[in-house]
DNA sequence: ACAACCATGTAAGTAGTTACATGATTTA
DNA sequence: TAAATCATGTAACTACTTACATGGTTGT
């Protein structure tokens, strides 16, 4: 599980409040880790527990707004994660799943569904390279911004393959349906 | 969910029992989508209560294998969750998630995790072309054929791109090492 | 003063994992 | 006849999702 870990980088990058951390979870890390607001702050709420972490409230304000920043414990323990090496993530693809039914089915046609797919990867690819522009065009990156930088190509370079493989499979498809009209 | 589809698929193709489905699981789905035996299990009982699947055991025996079949209403389930789109998965991608906290914490050096993955992702590829070799040389394919090949190649496809950006990363990396020691 | 949005949470449910139990059949 | 493996399951737990609640702050 890597929520918490995910939660812990981002504080150390800058302390923030819950919905602070949701929205930069949707900025900056939504294309390789998703996390919904319920997620984060129950977690932000154990890793409190846990001593990883403290919020601080503006006392004598009605306002609830907690700040969140990291302790060394919280450190620490990124960095015991960050060194224990993890498990390739098992591949989930429903389109296969689809694809396999199709070759049994004859009624099913998946092509609108891939077309639709095709249509919200270059979608991403798109905001991915403006978000390039936006952040990373500065002339001396430091380590941590070429880092950042190279994390985010490497986003684009998995859209890319997501779009380059649905265009295969939507090209076989199609020889495959001359076929099938025989 | 796609568990109890990707089943009725399976089932559509040969009837089995719920062993037999997690061994095949294991073998020709798990490059794309994974499922544990207890899930299966758990899965084939709900998919018999709605009535898209039956189960057959031998009379007057001991052993107690059930042999699954689907019924009418199993295909005709399969069918409309083909045809109904579904969501692109959101990406999980802990060497991400570790690569930010890497740029956040000097002491962290991701390489043999890195190279470890690769290593890993090289014996997925020699499976799946040995696999290709054994399954798929017939010289006049099946329609049915040709999709499952497909599914393969896009499986072996899927390796490649992982190794590609895993290397990318490591030679990125060790660019910067140079800068970190200066 | 009303709407829109900020900010944090509870509750209930689904999906998936891990550990363990149990009895049948096959093999050495 | 003991060990391995076949075959099906239960129980408890963790991760994640969806829907809803609640009260504060800001803008018009």
């Amino acid at each position: 599980m890597s929520l918490p870990h995910a939660l812990l980088t981002a504080l150390l990058e800058q302390s923030s409040s819950g919905f602070d951390l949701a929205k930069r979870f949707d900025r900056s890390m939504s294309y390789y880790w998703h996390a919904t607001h319920q997620q984060i702050y129950r977690e932000l709420a154990k890793m409190e527990q846990h001593g990883w972490i403290e919020s601080l409230s503006i006392p004598n304000s009605k306002s609830r707004i907690k700040t969140y920043q990291i302790l060394p414990a919280g450190q620490a323990e990124l960095l015991r994660w960050a060194q224990t090496p993890s498990e390739v993530a098992p591949l989930r693809e429903v389109l296969m799943v689809k694809l396999r039914a199709e070759s049994m089915l004859d009624e099913v046609d998946l092509s609108p569904e891939m077309r639709a797919r095709l249509a919200e990867h270059q979608q991403r690819l798109t905001v991915y390279r403006q978000l390039e522009v936006q952040y990373f065009s500065t002339p001396q990156p430091t380590r941590q911004q070429r880092i950042q930088h190279l994390i985010l190509q490497t986003g684009m370079q998995h859209e890319q393959h997501c779009i380059a493989w649905i265009e295969h499979i939507l090209t076989i498809l199609n020889e495959s349906d001359l076929d099938r009209a025989i």
